[in-house]
DNA sequence: AGATTCGCCTGAGAGC
DNA sequence: TGCTCTCAGGCGAATC
């Protein structure tokens, strides 16, 4: 299930196999996705070269010449670098990009939550993207800004920090992890959290993605990078999916609770 | 406006 | 073995 993380090493794992390269074919086998890909895409992307690869949110950004491909990974997709070829498909491959190299990008996404989209306008403008909060690794996102956006919130902490008007990039996975290192309840109401707690919680968010990033994302069914490596950052997750077993940090016993119909993780012990 | 719920999908795992 | 049921989840849309 990929968050910024996953997206990121994502983006990390293609650029240097497509950067710079000329696309000779878009093959597109199911275009239901999450939204319709445009049929006259494919006809609309020969011959463009891919000139810069940007993440904005979980959204890649694929700079082509006359316009911008935006990318969604939705919950189960994924893409992979493989060659021409490769004629071995496997189940739930949609989308290929083709290069005259014989380079070949190939989306694949079981659960058809994800999305491929084309805008010729500057893309940070486009309709998905215009509303988006700060990227949570950005200076603009800290203890003052969480505090400032937040503090006359009622809806509970876990479901705000996941709220991508707020702050994007911070999925359920992360959510937990980052009320953990900063020992902030995940059922609290936001506009009961002060400026310290805000300045914690923006540091841990920092911080988690930070170290997810660097471990290449967490692979908790299915997730592999780009060139097939799954990620490792599942070996340091502190509450997520523990529920029952004791808290790395006080030995209490990691507790699951449904907030906002989604499956949270906390110790009761540590976290106020 | 903010809070909450719904719907889109399929694979995995549990239960029978 | 094989069927059915439940759950997972990003996030925009719809509803309260």
């Amino acid at each position: 299930m990929p968050e910024l993380p996953e997206v990121e090493t994502t983006r990390l794992g293609i650029t240097p196999y497509i950067l710079g390269k000329t696309l000779s074919e878009l093959v597109v086998r199911n275009p239901k996705l999450r939204w319709p890909v445009d049929s006259e895409l494919p006809q609309r992307l020969a011959r463009q070269t891919v000139h810069k690869i940007e993440r904005r949110g979980k959204y890649l950004l694929l700079f082509m010449d006359s316009g911008c491909a935006l990318l969604h990974l939705g919950m189960s997709g994924s893409l992979r670098i493989t060659e021409l070829d490769d004629r071995e498909l496997r189940p739930h491959d949609h989308i290929d990009w083709q290069f005259t190299d014989g380079t070949v990008l190939r989306f694949n996404d079981p659960r058809r939550f994800g999305a491929l989209l084309w805008t010729e306008a500057e893309p940070k403008q486009h309709e998905l993207l215009r509303q988006l909060g700060p990227e949570p690794l950005d200076d603009v996102f800290d203890g003052d800004y969480l505090y400032n956006t937040i503090h006359k919130r009622q809806a509970l902490i876990k479901t705000v920090i996941m709220d991508s008007h707020i702050v994007v990039g911070v999925g359920n996975i992360y959510a937990s992890e980052a009320l953990f290192s900063a020992a902030i309840r995940p059922d609290r109401a936001a506009g009961s959290l002060n400026l310290d707690d805000c300045l914690r919680l923006s540091a841990s968010i920092k911080h988690v993605l930070a170290q997810a990033i660097q471990q290449g994302g967490t692979t908790l069914r299915d997730f592999r990078n780009p060139q097939g490596k799954p990620g490792y950052f599942q070996q340091q997750l502190h509450v997520y999916g523990r529920a029952d077993q004791d808290c790395h940090r006080c030995g209490g016993i990691i507790e699951q609770k449904t907030i906002g119909q989604r499956a949270s993780y906390f110790c009761g012990t540590c976290q106020f």
